[in-house]
DNA sequence: GAATTTACCGGTAACGTTTCCGGTAACGTT
DNA sequence: AACGTTACCGGAAACGTTACCGGTAAATTC
């Protein structure tokens, strides 16, 4: 009960060989005898031989352990993202420590301060609604430490790191067709803050679809929900005071166009009949909602997927250029994932 | 750019001392000159140093790590429990692995492994919904790693570990209670997997409540969703069939009620006029539905402190244990939460 | 048949901390 | 004046693994 756990020495003890070849043993490295491997493997086996990951990571500068930062915990879309990147990276043997900024540079860069304490092998990030620079980053790289984002990211970023996104200006652009298609006439969009760039993005589709269909575009269309959450209420009033009210509304995503629902209800207006809804995410809950929510669909676990792919990528290609000497010289990939329009019945 | 980080002991060279002094230094042990511990700490931050936890972890036998093991990672409830968990652990220094067992035992008991091998020094979990034993949590304790339940627990369980609950029962009987107080008439509950305990627990508070108001509880008003999702359809397929049909149905949880709604949308039944709605989570998402879901809200993040101070306490006391060379003799704790009615729309 | 690979293994020094055991000097105490 | 305390610090051994270098014997080459 109390013994001491069973180390590499003990193993090499017993079968009376070196630790060293007992370590190369176990991590089923060149230069060794099979025999000999399986032997300490069976006798590991036996007596509940446990690797310390702690001394082992010590020993290699390595922590098995993969940091991923979102927004929020809460939000349903980056839970689906983690499963898709544990699918990718548990069979590696990483594990993850998952950190969220709550929207919020700050708290952000203070995650990238502790997963590089934690002495991270790397780092999957999207970033938060108010983050404008990418300093933090930068301090992950400058401590090699291979970076990916998913989702949210930033323009014109000088950094060259790899990402897994979507077209978001096609998103806009394919939602606000839909709704078009639907011959609903004045569509208004309810962006995010200002700033993000996705946000942005999207509105440009939107804008553009709006243009290819000779619809104006008038500004007072075009209301920001700045944080995302509350701010939607007064989205939604600047829309409703309008002498020529929208009859069909386009959110920045799909919590957003679940707040709004919610609003026009309260309103007691009829969605689809008066005011259409359309969101853009893809969140399976958008099916429970009365009306079930018209939304273009991002490929969350893919989107985990793959950027955990990229991030093996570049975790080898690093160790590689190391091995061999070099520098390594990394860069930006960009990956798009397609979307996909659901139909449902809020439009 | 490449040069190597700074350690422990190039301050101890820098500042002419010891390297145990400045690890003394560093962790604010006694025995310390306040004098040399504000210089060891102005030239650690000038150099900027960081302390490996990985070497720090080998030497004392911590990881600093705390596993947290829920059942669904894409569940908002959980997602805010671990919000209260970080609240409590993260000040202390401690990080978190998140794992979810996909309500399966087996990835469970694989999750409790995979912690074990990582040498965290506490695992928090809440069960899944088919977990009906506990040995794996027993191998957790034989390795000496405190564990604590949260929310989903087992009832009969041997095990000395401590849990942060809310009275299931208490939450079945006053949500049936309030459906009464509403003057509903015939009221069913639509319960959780038969052998999942809280969901039991809140059964027999249902039952209870109706029979101290004089109601029948026919059979036929109980009926489960077996996976907690799809199964919703079939469980009111067999309520809408009867003769006399329900007036207000009790769900196990939220997102059964959500799903609920929506069949029932489907159907074109009105709520609450035909048939009022309940469940109980508390979840946030209730107040986007329409109408609005009345529930019985958990303390979910209250619930993730006190788990995590739980465990803190347990964590102490077994290294005091230690300390004292005395034998640590685990307790059962249970802390119970206060829960709470939110009425809305729905009845 | 000598020279050169190849396959396998051992010894030892890291890796960056903490912990334990002493040791010294200054300070009180009687 | 002798002794015990207190406050602080140093040395060295862990902690459990990997990395590196070198060595031996067998296998291969010319």
């Amino acid at each position: 009960m109390k013994s001491r756990k069973p180390t590499i020495k003990d193993i090499a003890r017993r079968l009376d060989i070196s630790v060293s070849t007992v370590s190369r043993a176990l991590r089923n490295a060149d230069d060794i005898n099979p025999v000999t491997r399986r032997k300490v493997l069976e006798l590991a086996e036996k007596i509940g031989y446990k690797k310390s990951v702690l001394a082992a990571g010590l020993a290699s500068k390595k922590s098995y352990l993969i940091g991923v930062i979102i927004p929020e915990i809460t939000v349903p879309f980056f839970g689906t993202v983690i499963m898709g990147i544990e699918e990718f990276l548990k069979p590696l043997g990483y594990d993850l420590i998952i950190l969220h900024s709550d929207e919020n540079v700050t708290t952000e860069s203070d995650c990238i301060d502790l997963l590089i304490d934690r002495q991270v092998d790397g780092i999957m990030i999207s970033l938060s609604m108010n983050t404008k620079e990418d300093d933090h980053l930068k301090k992950a790289m400058e401590e090699e430490i291979p970076v990916v984002i998913f989702d949210r990211y930033l323009p014109d970023s000088i950094l060259p790191i790899p990402r897994v996104i979507i077209d978001d200006f096609d998103a806009g652009y394919q939602a606000t067709n839909h709704l078009i298609n639907k011959g609903y006439k004045r569509i208004a969009f309810i962006t995010g803050p200002v700033d993000m760039f996705i946000s942005q993005q999207r509105q440009e589709g939107y804008v553009r679809a709006m243009e290819r269909h000779g619809r104006s575009t008038s500004a007072d269309l075009i209301v920001p929900a700045t944080d995302l959450r509350r701010s939607v209420g007064t989205a939604l009033d600047k829309l409703m005071v309008l002498k020529n009210r929208p009859d069909a509304i386009l959110a920045f995503n799909d919590p957003i166009a679940f707040k709004l629902m919610r609003l026009l209800h309260k309103r007691e207006i009829k969605i689809p009949k008066e005011v259409a809804v359309m969101g853009i995410s893809g969140d399976d809950m958008g099916e429970l909602f009365y009306p079930s929510l018209t939304t273009i669909a991002q490929p969350a676990k893919d989107m985990g997927y793959w950027a955990a792919n990229l991030l093996k990528d570049r975790m080898d290609a690093m160790k590689k250029a190391k091995d061999e000497g070099k520098v390594f010289i990394p860069m930006s990939i960009q990956k798009f994932l397609p979307i996909q329009l659901i139909q449902r019945e809020s439009t």
